[in-house]
DNA sequence: TCAGACATGTAAGTCGTTACATGATTCA
DNA sequence: TGAATCATGTAACGACTTACATGTCTGA
C-alpha cells in the first residue's frame, strides 16, 4: 500500500518543476523552502525510490556533465496528475513549534533581566535571517531586472521556461518564487517586531521594580 | 533512562504555574498555546506518568468542587530544578511546516484563477484566526483595566499572584500572557498582509495576460 | 594531499497522531 | 434522556531525525 503523505506530494511536487537528484532536492529546500518546509535524507531517498516503484517518477543515472554518478528523477504523466490533483485539495492549517516562545511564556519565574538576555539571544537569531532573506530578494529583484538569474537559481529556473512542458505562464514562476521569499520575510519581520515590543515592556517592568524598590 | 524531550520540559513548565490535570493541560494548549505548541493526548498521559516515576511531578487524587475522579499532578521541588535549567538552555529555531505555501511554491503551473481561489481561502481561515486573537486580547485588556480576568483565565491565574511560591514579579505573569497573545497575532497578521500582497501581485499577472489576448 | 562538497543510502530510534476503549457528570 | 463535556488512558501506526556507512571528485 503506498504511502501518500505530505512528504510524498511535496517531493513529487519538486519534480515536477524539473528532474532531480535526492541530493538536488535537499540543497534546495534548505537553500530557499526552509521557512515552511524541509526534509532529511532518511525521509528522501525512501521516498524517491517509493515513487519510482509507484510509477510517479522515473530514474535515470546521469553521468553528463558533472561526471559524478547521479540518480536523476523525472516526474511521469502519472505522477504529475496525482499530484495537481493534491494541489487542489484544502491543505492543513500551519503548524509552528516554536520553542523560544514556549520557554519565554514559562519564564515569568525567572527575573526579569534574565528573560530580556534570552529574548536578545532569539532577537539576533530572527536578524540574522531576516537579513540573509533581503539579501537574497536584492539577488533576486537585481537579476530580473537585469534579465539574469542569481548563480543559486540558474540550475532551478529554465532559462527558457517555454520549454517547461505545458507551462501555462513562464514569468508566473519567477513571481512565485519572489513571494514566497516574500512570505519569509514578513514572517520573520514579524517576530522582529514582536522582539521589540517585548522588549521595551519589559524594561518598562523592570523600571517600574526599581522605583518600587525591587 | 528518562526520556528528557522537548514536550517532557514543556509539560512540566506548565505544572510549574500550578497543579494541573492531563485534561487542562490539553485545554490550556488549545485555548492559548496551539500557534506555537501542541501535545495530544497520546503524549500527554504517558508523559506524566513518566514524569511521576521519575520524581519530577507528583500526584494526587482531586474528588473536589468538581465531584469528579482526576489526577492532578503537581511540580517537585526536584522537577522545578530541571525546568528551570531547561529554561536557560538555548532554545532550537522555530520550526514551520505550511502545506499551504508549499502548494504556492509548486503552482505555476495551475491557472493564475486557480492559484487565487486557494490563497483566498488561505486568507479567510487565517482572518478568522486573526478575529479569534484580537478578541482574545480585547478580553485580556478590559479585564486587566478592570482588576478582573476573562472566565477562560480565572482557573490559570491565581488570584493572588502572591501566593505563587517564589514568584519574583506577580504581575510579570499577566504580562507575559499579553504577549505570548500578541506574537500570535503578529504572525497571523503578516500571513495576512502577505495574502494581500500575494493577491495583488497575481491579480496582475492575469490582467497582463488578458491585455496580451491569453 | 586533504578538506570540503558531492552523492546515496540504511538502521534504529524518537516523536507525535489517530483511533479506540471506557465511563462519569451536567444541563437542556 | 440524550448530547456535550469532563476525564483517563492504550495500541498501532505514521512521520521524522540521527547516526552511521561508504565512496567520489574538486580545488586550494
Amino acid at each position: 500500500m503506498p504511502v501518500k503523505n505530505k512528504t510524498w506530494f511535496a517531493i513529487l511536487g519538486l519534480l515536477s518543476w524539473k528532474p532531480m537528484s535526492g541530493y538536488d532536492i535537499k540543497k534546495l529546500v534548505e537553500m530557499g523552502l526552509s521557512h515552511f518546509w524541509s526534509a532529511s535524507y532518511g525521509q528522501l531517498f525512501p521516498t524517491l525510490n517509493r515513487l519510482v516503484e509507484e510509477g510517479l517518477a522515473s530514474r535515470h543515472s546521469d553521468l553528463g556533465h558533472r561526471k559524478r554518478k547521479r540518480h536523476v528523477y523525472a516526474i511521469t504523466p502519472k505522477g504529475r496528475r496525482q499530484f495537481e490533483r493534491w494541489l487542489r485539495e484544502p491543505s492543513d492549517p500551519p503548524r509552528v513549534r516554536n520553542e523560544f516562545e514556549f520557554k519565554f511564556f514559562l519564564s515569568s519565574r525567572l527575573p526579569v533581566e534574565e528573560s530580556i538576555r534570552l529574548l536578545k539571544e532569539y532577537r539576533d537569531q530572527q536578524r540574522k535571517l531576516y537579513d540573509h532573506y533581503l539579501e537574497s530578494e536584492q539577488d533576486l529583484m537585481i537579476a530580473v531586472r537585469d534579465g539574469t538569474l542569481p548563480r543559486e537559481l540558474e540550475e532551478i529556473f529554465p532559462a527558457e521556461p517555454s520549454l517547461v512542458e505545458n507551462e501555462p505562464s513562464g514569468s508566473n514562476r519567477n513571481l512565485i518564487f519572489f513571494l514566497t521569499l516574500r512570505h519569509g520575510i514578513l514572517a520573520v519581520g514579524a517576530r522582529l517586531a514582536w522582539c521589540e515590543e517585548a522588549l521595551s515592556a519589559l524594561r518598562n517592568t523592570r523600571g517600574r521594580e526599581r522605583r518600587k524598590g525591587n
